[in-house]
RNA sequence: GGAGGGUUCGCCUAGUGGCCGAUGGCGGCGGUCUUGAAAACCGCUAUGGGUGGUGACACUCAUCGUGGGUUCGAAUCCCACACCCUCCGCCA
């Protein structure tokens, strides 16, 4: 939810940050008039309620005629109380749902447009120079690393086994993810992956995104499709120390349904209804959630580094930011197989918006009550296996195991097929 | 699944219809005293909204798990729900 103060002095920011997403710009006037109304009925009710209150007074001092008289007068300015409160709840709720309509201000600087109109902040490494490369689910199979086949036989489509030495690197990768937060002062966290509705909600996954959500339904409990659903829900309601940002780096399983995705990256392990990830997340002061976004991308690049993967960065249009993040930078890894490169870490810097809906503040210098800010990004994912595997292929069908990932992998540099 | 108990201000706790936004303690902050510290004493110490003021601030409304009800008036009475805890059972 976006700062109803900055939407009342300032209104043409909004509109043009919706513009710029290439969003409904009459929902900020919607939104406006909403606040409005909910400020109306709210001091229309206030009124009416401290003229209650202090008849009560009146009548719990006097007695006899003089109690009688006053009870004949309160008993029709109870019903108009009444009425009252009804609208001012009502107005109450319609500014809430004015409110979740309109997304996130798009930091200045954001690329405008939609999904297409990012722009390349700069390439990283050397693409490898393979003939005719192998992709990452033959290289898998070949090393009895990947097994789809009886991951959909034992699961269905998108669903997977990691053995042997995949599930080695992939626990490797996700560890080596967890050393580099742990040693940046991140704390660890393994967080729950069914949340109740009101920490979806709360996170806002369950707007846009909900189709992507697997629910319990016999328990009302979802599956999160990311750490930062839990993470971001973890101080909810809470008033922080942000004297120092407060940084969290959490591991779990991921459950998507993919189901807007039928028949796109059907091969292999890029698009699957589960994997793990290791995935940063802050809270921090909003003046330094600019410069904490830049960091988590470094420390985003740092690991790319140790899995020696060429990828590039790029800066997301407005358009595709999603309504919570107001600058979005992706790392996208270089696959060999498709000749393109293809998204591996995501870092949103989300202002006060998720903070706001979530009740998240802090204190400061005077004492006041602030909102936070809140940012998360990807550190390590199971995509990932894809861009190592293929990038580290050798014309045999071995695999170099990048340096950083060896000590995870029994001190080995090289994988063999089996 | 069964049986009980509970949910009040950072934490603990008092509060059975108006004098309660709410007691007391702990913790925290400030002060007195002290060379300094401790102790003692004094003071302050929830959040959100609205209106007014450039502002420190003032006034006002809401909030005692959530939602409804009774009442002129509810932390307090009634109903429903949620969550937590304990014990038993079951499973691992």
């Amino acid at each position: 939810m976006i700062d109803l103060r900055l939407l009342r002095d300032d209104p043409d920011t909004v509109r043009a940050s919706q513009r710029a997403r290439v969003e409904s710009e009459s929902v900020v006037d919607e939104l406006l008039r909403a606040d409005e109304q909910r400020r109306a009925a709210v001091q229309a009710f206030e009124v009416l309620r401290a003229e209650q209150k202090a008849l009560g007074k009146q009548v719990s001092q006097a007695k006899g005629e003089e109690k009688a008289a006053l009870l004949s007068r309160t008993k029709d300015l109870a019903a108009e109380v009444k009425a009252a409160e009804t609208a001012a709840t009502q107005a109450e709720t319609a500014l809430r749902q004015a409110h979740l309509a309109v997304s996130n201000v798009v930091e200045e600087g954001a690329p405008p447009g939609g999904e297409e109109d990012f722009v390349v902040l700069r390439e990283v490494g050397q693409k490898p120079d393979l003939a005719s490369p192998r992709d990452h689910l033959e290289l898998g199979e070949a090393l009895r690393a990947i097994d789809m086949e009886r991951g959909a036989k034992v699961s269905g489509s998108r669903f997977y086994f990691l053995t042997g030495v995949g599930a080695l690197l992939e626990l490797g990768l996700l560890q080596l993810a967890i050393a580099q937060a742990v040693e940046y002062g991140f704390t660890p966290a393994i967080p729950p992956v069914l949340l109740k509705p009101e920490s979806m909600e709360g996170t806002g996954f369950l707007g846009a995104h909900a189709s992507e959500v697997y629910r319990l339904e016999a328990d009302d409990l979802f599956l999160v499709g990311t750490s930062e659903a839990p993470l971001a829900a973890y101080h909810s309601g809470e008033i922080l120390d942000l004297e120092r940002p407060i940084r969290y780096a959490g591991w779990s399983t991921c459950f998507r349904r993919e189901a807007g995705s039928h028949g796109k990256d059907v091969r292999g392990i890029l698009r699957v209804h589960q994997f793990d990830k290791v995935e940063m997340f802050s809270y921090c002061r909003p003046e330094e959630a600019h410069d904490e976004h830049l960091r988590l991308l470094a420390w985003q690049e740092e690991m790319l580094a140790k899995a020696e993967v060429p990828y590039r960065v790029i800066d997301v249009a407005a358009g595709d930011l999603g309504s919570s993040a107001a600058r979005k930078y992706d790392c996208e890894a270089w696959v060999p197989s498709q000749g393109r490169y293809r998204e591996v870490t995501s870092t949103s810097n989300c202002t006060t918006f998720q903070a706001r809906r979530l009740g998240i503040r802090y204190r400061d210098a005077d004492g006041k009550t602030q909102m936070a800010a809140t940012l998360n990004g990807t550190l390590a994912t199971t995509r990932w296996l894809i861009p190592i595997l293929e990038n580290h292929q050798q014309p045999d069908g071995s695999v170099r195991v990048p340096k950083a990932l060896q000590p995870y992998l029994g001190g080995r540099d090289v994988l063999e097929p089996a």
